[in-house]
DNA sequence: TGTTATTGGTTTAACGTTGAACGAAAGGCC
DNA sequence: GGCCTTTCGTTCAACGTTAAACCAATAACA
């Protein structure tokens, strides 16, 4: 069939300037620190806390009230499915408190409870061996340094996904 | 309310200052960047071909000959149970050859066959018009002086994980 | 008003991953 | 030689995720 009149796929140097092509790169390098972060993570959360569910606890120390599952799952960029699994194991060791929504009957309110905040706590004491780590590794300038060029590439990619 | 009155070992400030902590914030956008650029790599692959068997394509698309699972498993960052699960989806269609090693009777070779070689193009062609993207909203410069950081923080979760 | 469209939440199947257990093969060390 | 120990690859259950189907409730509008 073709003989390779146009190699309209890519020629060596293609490949070649793929290898270190500096968006490329930085990709891969975010991708292996999000595995290797969300792993040490996972792994010292106290048992039978996920990631997820830290996330979740985390967002409502910070903003406190109350949030709709539809609500929450936008603000961690996941589906709907996901955050119902969450948020039920969330319910189940008391973390949360779920009601329906007396005034649209398709919502429910989610908040924390005194037990959530506890379990939030735990968490973090964990962690924080670990982020005292990467805190003497790196300085905060280093951080904030880096800071705007990230915002701006995750902004970027959420606006054209 | 309970999230008025803090329980005593977390103090208000601590609260606060982990809600702006510099390096909090790029472990997080790291995350989502990370999160949406591997949910528009899947997106964009043709059917049948995920993230992780791309890498590999990549991996020998770039590096060439052969490699044992547990090398590739190891470069992926990735168990050895799930370079066998990519391995064999990839075998099946007929992506890469695997034998076994016959001077260690352990280890099997994988090698990419000249169906991979043209998969990994496809693949490449489907993600062009991303990548483009990408690169007339950034510039090299940008990515380029992201890397050392990226790189340094990639380097020192790989040794303290 | 009644009809249609949209939104909120759950469920299900499928996928890729981990962690642990396992057997087979090779290496180290008396 | 024989006996641990390590390495390699596979398998299995469990987890968290997505995508899609679905139902119930609300919104939009003719």
């Amino acid at each position: 069939m073709a003989l390779k009149e146009r190699p309209a796929d890519l020629g060596e140097q293609d490949l070649m300037a793929l290898k270190e092509r500096p968006d490329v790169s930085v990709l891969t390098e975010i991708g292996i620190i999000s595995q290797l972060s969300s792993a040490a993570l996972e792994r010292s959360l106290p048992d039978g806390m996920s990631a997820a569910q830290f996330g979740v606890l985390t967002h409502f120390m910070r903003r406190g009230g109350e949030e709709s599952p539809a609500r929450l799952a936008a603000a961690f960029q996941v589906t709907k499915g996901a955050m119902t699994n969450t948020l039920q194991r969330l319910q189940a060791q008391g973390f949360v408190a779920v009601v329906g929504d007396e005034a649209d009957g398709r919502k429910k309110r989610v908040s924390l409870t005194a037990e959530g905040a506890r379990a939030y706590e735990a968490g973090l004491m964990a962690l924080r061996p670990r982020m005292e780590g990467l805190r003497e590794a790196f300085t905060d300038r280093e951080f904030e340094a880096a800071l705007p060029f990230l915002k701006a590439l995750r902004i970027w990619m959420d606006e054209n996904r």
